[in-house]
DNA sequence: TCAAAAGTGTTCGTACTACACCCATGT
DNA sequence: ACATGGGTGTAGTACGAACACTTTTGA
């Protein structure tokens, strides 16, 4: 094999040749990156939304997003978005959906990706409040910028079946818990009340929460005990066939 | 309010101006969907696949993908290829996940979106050759173009637990169906065996099957009866609240 | 001693599991 | 008659739902 390309070797060249150019045309379109960040706080379940980048176009609330730059993978982005915006770092993050409808960016073709986000409050103090960036109550969410609404809902409810399925709402909450502040958690994200002793029972059988040896401090009432949730234990004894149900 | 702009309205144009050029910068990604198409026969899950578009450049199996038009929505897109590709309609399709890993494809930049279809293989005979489209044993898929290995990965793992959560397989099946099928198939894409009693117990005590008052044909032994999925009473009658499990 | 929330058990009904026999059909 | 798979019932168990009283703490 020489210096000179053989037959395969054109065909192969010009194949990929012509998968680039197809890749480089004018085929393109912007992407950006939209996240739905939850908190947990005064028992009830927040979301962080800034004024829209278009504030003078339409003075509305709107997720936290921004273009996807070329070299940029994906997650990587996600990750980018809530650093610049927050400062926070090391957090719960995961894909949605990915949303394209064709005008629901008023600059343009905009295909987004959500992203999830689930936040301790009380740990992560934002840094960063440009934007008038702020925790809104999730009940009071209207009517957000471009399809942000729709895009907000599904996350929510995507959220609500997740943390049924998965311990995803510990990272909601301090490292050390009572029984009832996850339990107002549940009842936040779900909008549901609660028992509070099948609570507890279903939490204990699980096995799962590690038995701090602390209690609760300035409270106006009885205490209760601290938790912390044993991811490890959860990984190796977690359920792998729920049943057939619907 | 005259001809003759403001200034908050100068503002405002200002502001879209540059939200516009900074869409039509050099921020744009190729963006494709890639479907993941699940077929049902002999009893076996099967996907749909065909030789790499760059069949050249490496001579393996892929998903049928194509890039997504500046003016498509992301779900037309995806009906377009299901169509172009096998010209098969009207089927159930669903979005999976977006991949945006730098490198995932050879030609260049491309984040894809992922969808899963449900065909019935029998109603839905493939009308379109090109590429040696044809069905696959899922068991037997290795090594796809691209990532595509990871897109059915997780494309599978998802109908896995979609199916046990949703009627979702009734579209894998004809109109009218055995129980003992409905079983091949549910045993077939969980890669389990069921309990025959205790699986006919628990979808007669769903009550969504409705009687055909018909039985199989052509059968060497005692033929079953045929039944329908009632997806109006279904979607009447769903269950809301399954309850925290992990 | 009072207020407020923590902590705890039992009963009941429902739903899943495991398991074995008779029945209808075609050969 | 026989081979093949269709169709059914029961007993045991586990889990979720409903429900009320005693205990601890701080004010």
């Amino acid at each position: 094999m020489g210096t000179v390309a053989n037959g395969k070797q054109v065909k192969k060249i010009k194949s990929l040749l012509a998968i680039q150019s197809e890749v480089q045309s004018s085929n393109r379109i912007a992407l950006s990156v939209d996240c739905v960040i939850f908190g947990f706080d005064e028992n009830k379940l927040k979301v962080l939304l800034m004024r829209s980048d278009l504030k003078k176009y339409q003075s509305k609330w709107s997720l936290l997003g921004d273009l996807v730059k070329p070299d940029e993978d994906l997650d990587a982005a996600a990750y980018r978005i809530l650093k610049q915006r927050t400062g926070l770092d090391d957090v719960y993050l995961e894909q949605v959906h990915s949303f394209g409808k064709i005008n629901r960016h008023p600059g343009g073709r905009v295909v987004t990706v959500a992203y999830c986000s689930l936040i301790n409050i009380q740990h992560h103090k934002l840094k960063i409040l440009d934007n008038e960036l702020h925790w809104h109550d999730v009940a009071s969410v209207k009517d957000l910028a471009f399809d942000h609404k729709t895009i907000f809902d599904l996350s929510l409810q995507r959220l609500q079946k997740r943390v049924q399925e998965h311990p995803l709402g510990f990272s909601l909450l301090p490292n050390k818990f009572s029984l009832r502040e996850l339990q107002n958690l549940y009842e936040a994200i779900l909008s549901i009340k609660l028992d509070r002793r099948n609570f507890r029972k279903k939490f204990f059988a699980m096995n799962f929460l590690v038995d701090m040896d602390e209690i609760e401090q300035n409270l106006p009432h009885r205490p209760g005990k601290l938790y912390k949730f044993d991811y490890d234990k959860y990984e190796k004894n977690k359920k792998k066939w729920s049943g057939i149900d619907f």
